[in-house]
DNA sequence: CAGCAAATTGACAGCGCTGTCATTCCTGTC
DNA sequence: GACAGGAATGACAGCGCTGTCAATTTGCTG
């Protein structure tokens, strides 16, 4: 037969009531008893129906993920927050579900109503790019769902966490302008993400901190698919005074951008074009040559996000917005300019 | 407040014990009074409780979906199958859980017993490559928890959904064959997937088929990344008899050895070498030039998988293996040997 | 050491649903 | 028209836990 807590209670020589007391680490019991309970705990092995925690009490236990697949299809970036977001919920006996929403679909709302009345969640994480969707916010806080974000754009008052990518893509771009070139291109994200805006924002402050006026024919339009870095390479390439360098908004466009140079024009990279990306997919190190480009701690920031809104949820503050430091990884795309 | 089965019951004018039959589609309920009932949740927009059905029920409308994060860092392969499952499961109103799993670490099966402990899932999909892991087989069996794999190695008897990659392979390497080449290599999976056990037998049927013998030195293994691709390739373009065209058992792996033959090599792919892949990822299509593959229907496969897994869960059936057809990619990555 | 507030503990009901088993309502049969 | 036998329905308890509130113990003050 299961161990229930009254067991547990028993065991320990106090009431059912008390030895939830213990479970959920409130306050008013003695230090002699909470220890008795916790070890009568491990004694039996215990562990707590959720359904019935839920039923009785007012809480779920339950950390709803939410994502667009429409605009980030499977991507490894989503992929890695959701191992950190499960890893934070996991250790603190919390479960986790995953909501893929369509921003553009006409049912938003409806499926986020929707999972709300059915499954209950205590509260959500909030991935790129729809940390900042204002009828989302709003109707999360209607419900009172409490909510943390992952790199969101407005960033006074939020909960969750970032890492400062404009200060991140200024380094790079330095590192790039240290490296002599001075016709450095930029390939921008979707331009509703923070991130394409942070990037090319980053872009400009190392430009302009060097005295270098933008050329606007070298920021061109990507849309953070291999693809469209192949697409943003060519026109690039085929200007007539052509960059010596590309910063991409991502490592995907970037490797659009090495593929292209090498292959249709090529060029030697890094000796005749220095490109650079940001993120650090896996793809990136294993590239040839392998790719410059800043370290998102995708894993951790999901983990932190979700310690952030574990903290709400138990009660144990307010919630802050944590930052994670970046590290440049120079590797083998970046150059001397020719 | 709440809408409670109980206040359907009094709309319909039965009694809430019949209202629950309805809810779960039993038997033994007159049409008009199913009728009824299904009319009163509608009007009151009605939304079981979940954890007040397990608690008073034997089931807990979950599935886990497990899988290893060890030699799958964070793959897109996964993400779809998760993506299908989490649909099938939304379909039934079942509530999806995602493991990661590391099938080398020594608790694995404690963390899978935790699982099964903490939060009694109904059943489980097994993905590659945790599908034919005994131990943990024989565990979730021993434990009574239903489970369905996507592409199983062992397929008697199993449940869930399957593709036939053997022929699949052996379709693509005709393909190459009808293009009049004679020197295919083969760049092979991690040995312990069954998707490289399966593409390279179909690889040697259609040699076989062909009459030709199989030159040991064009078989190289590899390791389902881009960079083991790169490897791959060097290894074989320095051959003194090199291979007019190479079949990588994925796409990553073709993309490094497109990689490789243009960027080192300064071979035209197709004109002086072919080159195909395996599995129809995102960036095979974006690829320059696009890459000739075997579309994978990762996402609906997941989604059979969970849907067979769910008829045995509500005692439709026993459940059974389906088999999704696959279909040639042919692209601009694969051309007449020179 | 009385007297009081605060800390600690427990009794009990009930969260919303389903399992069990009893009851009622049909249908067809001879 | 009485009755067997199955189909349809309902009464009731209880799943394992927590909220409420009352009871008890403890620690402190003067």
């Amino acid at each position: 037969m299961r161990v229930r807590l009254e067991d547990v209670a028993r065991a320990a020589g106090v009431s059912p009531k008390t030895a939830s007391r213990v479970l959920n680490d409130e306050a008013n019991v003695s230090e002699a008893t909470r220890e008795r309970v916790r070890a009568a705990m491990e004694a039996l092995d215990y562990r707590p129906l959720p359904s019935a925690r839920s039923l009785a009490g007012s809480r779920s236990f339950l950390v709803a993920m939410l994502y667009d697949n429409n605009e980030n299809p499977a991507s490894t970036y989503l992929a890695e927050i959701q191992d950190g977001v499960l890893e934070a919920c996991d250790a603190q006996r919390y479960s986790m579900m995953v909501r893929p929403l369509r921003a553009r679909g006409s049912d938003f709302l409806r499926r986020v109503d929707a999972l709300i009345s059915d499954h209950h969640p205590d509260g959500v994480v909030l991935t790129p790019p729809i940390t900042d969707y204002a009828p989302l916010l709003k109707r999360l806080r209607e419900r009172k769902v409490p909510y943390a974000s992952v790199s969101p754009v407005r960033q006074e008052g939020a909960i969750g966490v970032t890492m400062d990518e404009r200060a991140a893509a200024r380094a790079l771009v330095e590192h790039l302008l240290g490296l002599g070139h001075r016709r450095i291109a930029h390939v921008v994200g979707i331009p509703e993400h923070g991130a394409s805006q942070w990037r090319l924002a980053g872009y400009r402050d190392a430009l302009a901190a060097a005295g270098l006026r933008e050329d606007p024919a070298l920021v061109v339009q990507g849309a953070f698919t291999f693809g469209s870095g192949v697409a943003a390479a060519r026109q690039l390439l085929a200007l007539p005074e052509r960059p010596t360098a590309v910063f991409a908004a991502n490592d995907d466009m970037a490797a659009g951008v090495i593929w292209v140079a090498g292959g249709e024009y090529g060029l030697k990279v890094p000796a005749e074009l220095s490109v650079c990306g940001f993120d650090d997919i896996p793809l990136a190190s294993q590239l040839w040559p392998a790719l410059t480009t800043v370290r998102q701690p995708s894993r951790e920031m999901g983990k932190l996000a979700a310690a952030q809104l574990l903290e709400v949820l138990r009660g144990r503050g307010p919630g802050r917005l944590v930052q994670v430091p970046f590290a440049l990884q120079l590797r083998d795309s970046t150059g001397p300019a020719p």
